[in-house]
DNA sequence: AACCATATTCCCGCTCAATGGTAATCCTGC
DNA sequence: GCAGGATTACCATTGAGCGGGAATATGGTT
């Protein structure tokens, strides 16, 4: 499956190209793009040339090329990304007018949190989520939400790994990570003070599905100082149960037991 | 650049495959993705199963598939609308907390006004547009607020073309566009009532980038009967500013002349 | 203008990955 | 069990993809 003598495919080398691209270089000549990506020049080339004809990337006038408004356009359309989003968007705003400083939502993904939206952009607090940007599971309240309520063998496998410790209140044992996960199990929101960056905390709570499990998780990033961050949660809460419900989830079935421990 | 008898490349598949999924279709067995597509059965399969491989489509439980959330992050990273985007959100939330309806940020591509934003599900009024929706650019405020600021060469191709009369209010007739392109420009926004679904009426100003050239349209769409809508126009205009201030404009250059007629 | 570095396009022969038909197998509901 | 569709397995054919190399365009420097 793979026409090159590397043994890559053609698909393998569409992602090598549409990865060269990120938030810090969203253009650039398809020279570099061939740097950037490895491959040979007149492969590059070619490629590209390929690309432009179906719009997937679109040629700016110095000559520089970025990804395409049609390829923008046929993913999002198609992602399930804009039904989460459009589910919790109207309930993010809400919890933005009342809390003020920065509200998002984030999904697990390849073992860690993805985050797909993001309201507020409150210049005054640190806050290093991006949309579309990663951060490891066991140093965000997002994730440590997410993976209290993951089924077992995953937390299992998380916890095995090793995890870098942050900040000081970075939680890095597995047993401590573990006792936490249940207290959020059952308290139904995540608070971490500073675990990725000391100025801030961030406040989680899960977003479920139809089938009563795991969807996101809903989160707010505030000053690590504000006195009582913990009032903040009556409004996630809220909120993100409304999400939840917009996405077909029933309510917590009586009697049925949780996929965890 | 094409193996199949078809004459068509891998690329092109590529984008049959992605263009099969909408928001009504996230997902579908790999065997209706072959008949939307067209696409030959077991080209199909061995198609989706390298997609599947790099993370592009992914396998739900049911056997189902649908686009990799991989697919979405590398896209919307690299992707420059994800900077007009955080340029524009804060400005639009800003509005929405006013107007209460509904703002939407729209740009313009393949002679269409493409949503790449929008804020407030407000169920009462009628409101067609959708994030990674088109609409046409004659019948829609932000539309020809797009036009008005757009090449004069543009403008005429536009149109020539024969332009569809979707309500009685909806403007066809090109002489008669042409003036209201001059009036949209001289008064600095598009007020449109009903152009589309008669019940509506959308209120677009432009948004510029560094080099003074339209970048896109911000707009509200709010009830018909709205007694004066056009108390909505300061409000937008100022975010209009704000949002292209953040994208890098200078402010009119004092004695530079539009590029228009 | 002459120069140089880099970006881009053009050319071309080799080759194996992609293709898609047919057939076997696996599900799933009746 | 049986029918109908979904999925996988097999395989001969062939032209699209490949990439080195040379030619050309572009742009900045002295």
């Amino acid at each position: 499956m793979a026409n090159s003598p590397s043994g890559e495919s053609i698909i393998g080398r569409f992602v090598r190209i549409v990865s060269a691209f990120d938030d810090s270089h969203t253009s650039m000549s398809v020279a570099e793009l061939g740097r950037r990506t490895g491959l040979p020049v007149t492969t590059t080339y070619r490629l590209v040339n390929e690309l432009l004809l179906e719009r997937l990337l679109e040629r700016e006038p110095g000559g520089d090329i970025h990804i395409g408004t049609r390829m923008w356009e046929l993913v999002s359309r198609g992602s399930k990304m804009l039904g989460l989003r459009e589910a919790a968007l109207p309930f993010m705003e809400d919890v933005q007018a009342v809390v003020q400083h920065s509200t998002t939502l984030g999904i697990l993904d390849s073992d860690e949190v993805l985050y797909i939206e993001r309201l507020g952009s409150d210049k005054t607090i640190v806050d290093i989520t991006k949309i579309a940007g990663r951060l490891p599971v066991h140093a965000t309240s997002s994730g440590l939400v997410l993976l209290a309520h993951s089924p077992a063998a995953y937390q299992d496998r998380i916890l095995a790994r090793p995890l870098t410790k942050f900040t000081e209140t970075t939680l890095t044992d597995p047993a401590l990570l573990r006792r936490h996960l249940a207290e959020i199990r059952q308290r139904g929101f995540a608070a971490m003070p500073g675990v990725i960056v000391p100025e801030s905390s961030g406040i989680a709570v899960p977003v479920f599905g139809p089938d009563n499990t795991i969807r996101a998780a809903l989160s707010v990033v505030v000053p690590r100082n504000e006195e009582n961050a913990a009032a903040r949660v009556p409004v996630l809460m809220a909120a993100a149960r409304g999400i939840s419900r917009a996405l077909g989830w029933q309510g917590e079935l009586k009697g049925t037991l949780r996929q965890s421990h």
